[in-house]
Order: structure tokens, then sequence, then C-alpha cells
DNA sequence: GTCTATAATAGGATAGAC
DNA sequence: GTCTATCCTATTATAGAC
């Protein structure tokens, strides 16, 4: 373990939090620095370029969602129900930590029609979160439905932030949420 | 009326295409000036800067939707049901003409943050369109459930709208409009 | 691995001729 | 009302000392 003053996977974080908040063509490198506590140059010791940077900030949310959040989906001790109360429950905590809602869902619709590489990553975590969605419905749905079910909770939970973020007011992403538990419990 | 080459309509709506599909801060005023073909110097004849610029373009948007979506939501000659297709099948044809989705959800998760002052024509973009739908679906529930009925509507449709963007698919917008359909229905 | 200095360009915005 | 020219700052990125 190399000692250091600061960690690449410490500066992939406190920029993450920036860009979440402030969104990914507004945070200039400069911002970022200061939010990293480093010089801008350094940035280009640890990344390529800005872009580069981006894609270790998205792939790092992503291995950290599945870490922490899908990986309840194949908890067998539990039921489907405690299942989706989990996975629910740990996303919400992560998004209501800190601002700026979910960064995967600012970055399409500020990045989505310029096509950036990193779009793949985008890609691969709403997949992974279908999936992991629709193994839990489908306890209680055919698979087909199930994976509408999975769909259509997404988007009200991504819908539900944005309107929270509008209006600086968490109901939206709540009854998101409980609308996702209901489709397990009624 | 003056005879002008370009007229301040034209640069407004040129430029709101323009942003819509390439994110505000992400559109640079020499983008802006070759997408409405103008000198970029122009622009400060007609705009104090880009966010008065961005302003303009959000309340202009406000006020093609109450004038061509949400005024069907007061034509008495037909029924509830006739009405809310009405607003839905033109909100949807708006949407899938050009691309970008849709401007005001796609500026809060860039803008939010940073609480720029058009964020309040977004605001009143989400109420009206929330009171509109509130005013058809109280046809068959009370007015507190037709409420969270239309920001339920309301979230489900931004977030097919991100999802549609992310994926080059309409089927997720498309979803969601026909749920919006169903709670009258079913 | 971290710093200073700086290149090279792109950005928003203004002045003034016509 | 539209043009050219231009200012100034911010931006991404690199070079090279330590």
């Amino acid at each position: 373990m190399p000692v250091v003053k600061t960690s690449k996977e410490e500066v992939v974080v406190k920029a993450l939090l920036f860009i979440r908040q402030h969104g990914y063509a507004n945070a200039s490198m400069t911002d970022l620095a200061k939010a990293c506590d480093i010089q801008p140059s350094h940035f280009y010791y640890y990344f390529k370029n800005k872009e580069d940077l981006m894609s270790e900030i998205l792939a790092y949310t992503l291995k950290y969602f599945q870490e922490r959040v899908m990986i309840h989906a194949d908890d067998t001790e539990i039921s489907p129900t405690e299942r989706l109360e989990k996975i629910l429950n740990k996303y919400s905590k992560i998004l209501m930590q800190g601002e700026g809602g979910c960064i995967m869902g600012n970055t399409i619709l500020e990045t989505a029609h310029n096509d950036p590489p990193f779009l793949s990553i985008i890609k691969r975590f709403f997949e992974d979160f279908t999936t992991v969605l629709t193994k839990v419905y489908q306890a209680k749905y055919t698979e087909g439905y199930a994976r509408d079910l999975a769909e259509q909770v997404i988007q009200d939970v991504e819908g539900g932030i944005m309107l929270s973020q509008l209006y600086k007011n968490d109901r939206f992403v709540t009854r998101a949420f409980q609308r996702a538990k209901n489709h397990l419990n009624n």
C-alpha cells in the first residue's frame, strides 16, 4: 500500500459528489481540483482527460451499486419482499445522502445526444437494475410482466428524483419507492 | 410588422431545439449562433446574456404548452377521457418531433443545484401540468387522489423520456402515456 | 507523486462601423 | 438591425522542476 496524500479513489469519490450536484459540463477541472483538494494538473496524472475521469466516476458508481444494492437480489435467506425492501431502502439511502440526485440519470439528460463513450456504463447500470428488479418481481408475476414492472419502477423513481430536485421535496421519490413495494404486497 | 431577416422568435425556437439536444452548459454561444444562422454578437442585441436567452426559451416553451396542450383541459364539449387523450397525445407528439426529450426535465437535472433564475419557469410548467391532469382525473377520483395520480403520471413520463433517450427506444415513454390513460379507463 | 508555470484554445460579452 | 473586430477570462491540457 503506497502512502499517498490523496488516493485516486478519494479523487474519484469527491469528483463524483461535485459532478452529481453541478453537472458534467458545468464542472470545470479547476472546480473539481478545489473539491478534491489537489492541483488541476494532477488530474492528468490519474486520468487521460475529463471524459476519462467521468468514465471512472461512473464505473465506480456502477460497481458501488452492484456491490451494495443489487447484491441483495441473490440473498436466498430472506423472502422476495424483504429482498425488494433491502434493494430499495439501500438505493433510497444512497440517493438521500448528499445532493444532486442520480448521477446516472443526470448524465443521460445532459449528454445522451452527444454520445460520449461513458454512455455504455450508464446503460449497463440501468440494465443491471432492471434485471435485479425483474428477478424479485418474478416471485409474483411472469417474467415478461415482471420486466415491464421493473422498467416502470425505474422510470417512476428517476422521474421522482427529478421532481424532488426541482421542488426540494422528497415526497416524489419516496412515493415512487412505496409504489415499487406495493407491486409485490398488493 | 417589421421586415427582418431573422426574427427574435425564430432565434428562440432554433436555440431551443439546439439546447434541448445538447444541454444548456454544453451549448456555446458560437454553437447557438451557427444553429440560428446569426452572428454570435447578435444574441446581445436580443438578450442580455446567455441566461436571459435561456429564460426566454423556457418561457416560450411554457406558453407553447399552455396554448397547445394544457388548453384541452377546459374543453367541456368532450368527455374527460377524450380531454386526457388530447392532452397526452399532443404532448407526446411534441416530444417525438425532433430529438432531445423534454427541455424542462433536462434543465432541472443539469442546473437545479445552481439555482438559476429560470428555475421558476420550470416549476410553473410542472405545476400547471399537474393542475391540468388533476382536473381531468377528478372526473373519477377525489381531488387529493387525482393530484397524486397527476404527479405520478408526470414522473412516469419524465422517467420514460430519460430511458427512451438512453436506449433510443420510444417504448418507455409510450408505456407511460398508456398507463396515464389507463388510470381513467380501468 | 505533487508542484509551478504556461501553452493553446474556447468561452461570454462589448464596441463601434455600416 | 447586422456586421467585423476584439477584449478578457476561463478552460483543458502539457512541460518540466522538485
